[in-house]
DNA sequence: CAGCAGGGGGCGG
DNA sequence: CGCCCCCTGCTGT
């Protein structure tokens, strides 16, 4: 940061990509995921919003289609290549065979995918200008210009006239719940299967527009052409042996993030962070998080106390308060945690406020998890850190609270505080003598 | 049964 | 306000 004038620039250092990167966490946890994208009767939650930032076509059928929670069913396009795709979208970056490549980019077309999906047509007139492409001259709100290499015309020579979705075309036949028994595995499913028709896919009829669930039937379907806004193609990953199995699992990298407080050069290092979101196996990406967050160069105003009005508490790195506090009367509990107000919003003393009225409610910086009581955030935060101050005298184990603790070390020194009052039983744990109990009960 | 996480009450500083 | 303590419910083995 730098000052002149009194005025601050603070800036965090590796914003861009702790933002991907708890984006993709997001994902993966399935939180405040807004759409449900069905294909091959696999589901995935994901974001409108991320959707809508890469690609005109998501972001056109979201703003046609009000209802909360549509769930949009692709046809023709599979799941691994929804995989991959979502992949590229919340990283940036996805791993492909360049046997699938081709079909990857054939759906990365039809859904209009920036930075992956090409202009369709060259141009009609030719490919006489070199620059004829359409994003030269347009403003571009920033989305990714990757570069890929064309390794092969394949597609483009199979498909001149493909993609482009049917300006109409309703899905008139929904056929999206048809394996719905078997599906709801929206697991970070990582179908393998390697279809054999590869290559040459049908792209005739690309999208089915979306439907959705409970809400009255939109109309959801008109996706009118989308501006075509697709970008230079994506680069691949050449020899990708070695991910085969993988092969379409989602990979990070992002520079700028190793947690050590090394960083106080304020640009992004190069040090690439061998984070891989295996979507099958979640791992533990809260550290991950909380390192993006707690970077010490990193902006943790916006996860500072609420207390320290105006005043930023840089530096003093994410510890037990690094959790904002709203005022509930401007924002509810749940809902707006989004709006991360880098305020102190108690101008007033709300000092003596009774614990647990309506003074401050403290919102985790991690999830949807909202509490009056500070010390209660305080203990929720561990949860997320994996902070485990409370060790076992008798063995390895640690707790995150002293109460856990305190009912672990039971096991160790055989206490049972809780005895049946009509029987010699005791119970080292609550639960245990509740359900002991039933059996008196029922006798 | 063990672990974990959340909520609430009480108390002292 | 922070801490201690207790209670409760859920989950996994």
């Amino acid at each position: 940061m730098m000052a002149s004038d009194g005025m601050l620039s603070l800036s965090w250092n590796n914003h861009k990509a702790t933002f991907c990167h708890i984006l993709s966490t997001l994902r993966e946890k399935e939180r405040y995921t807004d759409v449900t994208l069905a294909c091959e009767g696999k589901f995935y939650p994901v974001h409108k919003l991320v959707l809508s930032t890469c690609s005109e076509y998501f972001e056109k059928m979201f703003e046609h289609t009000p209802c909360k929670h549509p769930v949009v069913v692709l046809k023709d396009i599979k799941c691994a290549d929804m995989e991959a795709l979502l992949s590229y979208m919340y990283d940036g970056v996805v791993s492909v065979l360049q046997q699938d490549l081709a079909r990857l980019i054939k759906a990365a077309e039809l859904l209009q995918i920036k930075g992956l999906a090409v202009p369709d047509e060259p141009p009609l007139k030719e490919l006489s200008k070199k620059n004829a492409y359409p994003w030269s001259s347009r403003d571009d709100r920033s989305s990714p210009h990757p570069k890929r290499r064309r390794r092969e015309d394949m597609m483009t020579s199979t498909s001149q006239g493909s993609s482009l979705p049917p300006p109409e075309s309703p899905p008139s036949s929904p056929q999206h719940h048809q394996e719905s028994n078997q599906s709801w595995d929206h697991s970070k499913s990582h179908s393998q299967d390697q279809r054999e028709d590869g290559v040459d896919q049908r792209v005739g009829d690309p999208v089915e527009p979306a439907v959705e669930f409970s809400s009255p039937k939109q109309e959801a379907s008109h996706n009118q052409e989308p501006v075509d806004e697709s970008l230079v193609k994506e680069e691949v990953i050449e020899g990708s042996e070695d991910n085969q199995g993988e092969g379409m699992d989602s990979r990070i990298e992002y520079g700028g993030m190793g947690g050590g407080d090394s960083n106080t050069g304020g640009e992004e290092q190069g040090s690439k962070f061998p984070h891989q979101l295996d979507t099958k196996h979640p791992q533990p990406l809260h550290e991950a998080v909380v390192e993006a967050l707690a970077g010490p160069s990193g902006m943790q105003g916006w996860l500072g106390t609420g207390e320290l009005g105006g005043g930023f508490s840089m530096l003093e790195g994410y510890s037990e308060d690094g959790n904002q506090e709203v005022h509930p009367a401007s924002t509810g509990p749940h809902g707006t945690q989004q709006s991360h107000q880098m305020v102190g919003l108690n101008g007033d003393g709300s000092r003596n406020m009774k614990r647990g009225a309506v003074g401050k409610v403290h919102l985790c910086p991690f999830c949807v998890y909202s509490t009056l009581r500070k010390d209660h955030m305080t203990k929720h935060i561990r949860t997320h850190t994996g902070e485990k101050p409370f060790t076992c005298p008798h063995c390895s184990y640690s707790a995150a609270s002293k109460d856990n603790l305190r009912q672990h070390v039971r096991t160790h020194t055989g206490e049972k505080p809780y005895s049946c009052y009509s029987c010699p039983y005791r119970a080292s744990h609550r639960s245990a003598l509740q359900f002991h109990m039933l059996k008196h009960q029922s006798s």
